[in-house]
DNA sequence: TTGAAAGCGCTAACAG
DNA sequence: CTGTTAGCGCTTTCAA
């Protein structure tokens, strides 16, 4: 067992009370006191009970946040930011990986409750479930509605929808399928196919969809994705719904004989650091993913301060149009 | 402030000790008292204070990452798996990005020790610090040598480079580079260029290295990479560090008008999931990411519950040969 | 089978 | 300026 307040009172010659103003630089305390105190704890090599402070102040300066997986370098990549954003602000991070599935997090939400996690950032996708009600004055979530009160911060999925289906269409395309994913998940993602469909009515084009549940395994995504260029292939423009499903969709052209992007052209959503590393030629809608980090944490904070904050908060997004001639 | 076993203790007309074994499970209880219990804590929609529980036992079911940064794929996947694994042993994850800072990870070795989280799994990179000793009885690293006592789970780094080396020398080239990490930090990875220099002299080739150092930032990597190919280009073969600087290799050298992999073959190292369904034509090492991480909580775990394990654990590897004309 | 009381390490009145 | 004391919510002896 480590050593307490008590030992480092006793061996200073003070009481406990004295020890805990010098730990927490609270009150009148004599220079001489103080040191003598700071000496001793170097001495013992003391570390405060940060567990006794959290039971005490009933706040464990622990964030926890929920996505489907961090495997998924969107999810990577926000995680790091988070992380980093709340480690400066004295928070520490608590991952739960949903894995998209409603029990785990429903699991995870009870186990946050029990820890008494100071807040809660989610980035998972589900349906709603209720038991985020109990966390209304303490969360925010990234690019999905949970109730009508909890803050979201997201990207603007309508300009980066518009934006993709406009490079399609500017790039020569007709037949554009928009690839979604679930539409009974209520997330602002769905804003894109909103604009993607807007755009192609502007131009007097046919819109198409497609379903590709985001929470599908990857060999599922596959599948579906096989079975648009299965059959005679009417599609010379896609506009998926990520970087990976963009990539499984130009795999899946070439195995069915496409040339890409000659007879096709494919567009994803993301951006990510890697994606943009190992896939340059890959034309994508970039998400502001340090921007949403830094602001989820912000207002997270700012709500758990009992500020007023916005109800919805929207970045913006950017091209990156390919100039490769490769895609 | 939340509902304590006491405000269930008087609803129920009971004692707080009987509510605390209902919640335990633990000692004799009528199924009556039990059943009464278990209404009340559900009607008053009790949940227990995990903190205070904490406090006592001393236990947080809490272990800490650190890595240098989920933003990396390699560490992203890792840590999904690690979650994964630590939430089904009823542990929960707390990150932790040292950037490869040291700074940074004594504060968080600080920290941990503080929030006394029960034990610790290292994956970052650092020369070593002595700050790890206090955590010897409960820590394990994932490649990386911290002391003499704390387990390490690693890959096999020696048959990982014999492989890539063999490949580049069985596809004919003859100038054959290494790039490998900062060579006074003290990994495993270093087995790799131990075996690169074996399999180069058994094939009477010269040998040569790049340090190009893990934890510089990706501008700086690919400004040591072009260095490579700035003057006249002498090598045919790159065995790279990882498979990011594998693609900043290839780029580098497609820019400065290298044909690949007609003039240069490259191999690279890791393997992770998003690699290969983004460059699936890319050569790699594949770490088998999921048993290291599976591996890593076993033995933690193992060393908490103070059974002797094996200091080092080596897991094997595997080739993946691209067959793409492409690359 | 149940309850009373002590105490985990720390902080915060309240005295002195 | 410093110390005494009373808890925070829970578990654990020890009694009943």
């Amino acid at each position: 067992m480590s050593l307490t307040i008590k030992d480092v009172a006793e061996k200073a010659g003070v009481s406990v009370t004295t020890v805990s103003r010098v730990l927490n630089d609270r009150g009148y305390i004599s220079a001489k006191t103080r040191k003598k105190v700071m000496t001793t704890m170097e001495e013992l090599n003391y570390t405060p009970n940060e567990m006794a402070r959290s039971f005490l102040s009933n706040k464990t300066r622990f964030i926890a946040l929920i996505v489907p997986t961090t495997e998924n370098p969107f999810f990577g990549e926000l995680t790091f930011h988070i992380e980093k954003e709340l480690a400066q602000k004295g928070y520490n991070l608590f991952i739960c990986n949903s894995l998209n599935d409603v029990d785990n997090e429903k699991k995870y939400l009870r186990l946050l409750q029990e820890k008494r996690v100071d807040g809660v950032i989610v980035g998972s996708h589900n349906i709603n479930i209720n038991e985020y009600e109990y966390f209304e004055n303490k969360i925010v979530s990234i690019e999905r509605e949970l109730t009508a009160h909890i803050p979201i911060i997201q990207s603007d999925n309508y300009l980066g929808g518009k934006l993709a289906a406009q490079e399609l269409v500017d790039k020569g395309c007709k037949r554009i399928l928009c690839i979604r994913g679930d539409q009974h998940i209520k997330t602002p993602a769905n804003d894109r196919a909103t604009a993607y469909k807007d755009v192609m009515e502007e131009n007097g084009l046919n819109y198409s969809f497609k379903e590709v549940p985001f929470q599908l395994q990857d060999q599922e995504k596959e599948a579906l994705i096989d079975q648009i260029f299965a059959g005679e292939v009417v599609y010379d423009g896609i506009f998926a719904g990520d970087d990976i499903i963009a990539k499984m969709c130009i795999n899946s052209a070439i195995v069915h004989g496409k040339s890409v992007p000659e007879e096709l052209k494919v567009i994803g959503f993301d951006g990510t650091k890697i994606v943009r590393q190992l896939n340059p030629e890959l034309s994508t809608i970039i998400q502001p993913i340090e921007k949403l980090a830094q602001k989820s944490v912000k207002i997270l904070l700012a709500v758990l301060n009992e500020e007023k904050v916005n109800q919805v908060t929207k970045l913006s997004v950017k091209l990156l149009a390919s100039n490769s001639t490769k895609r």
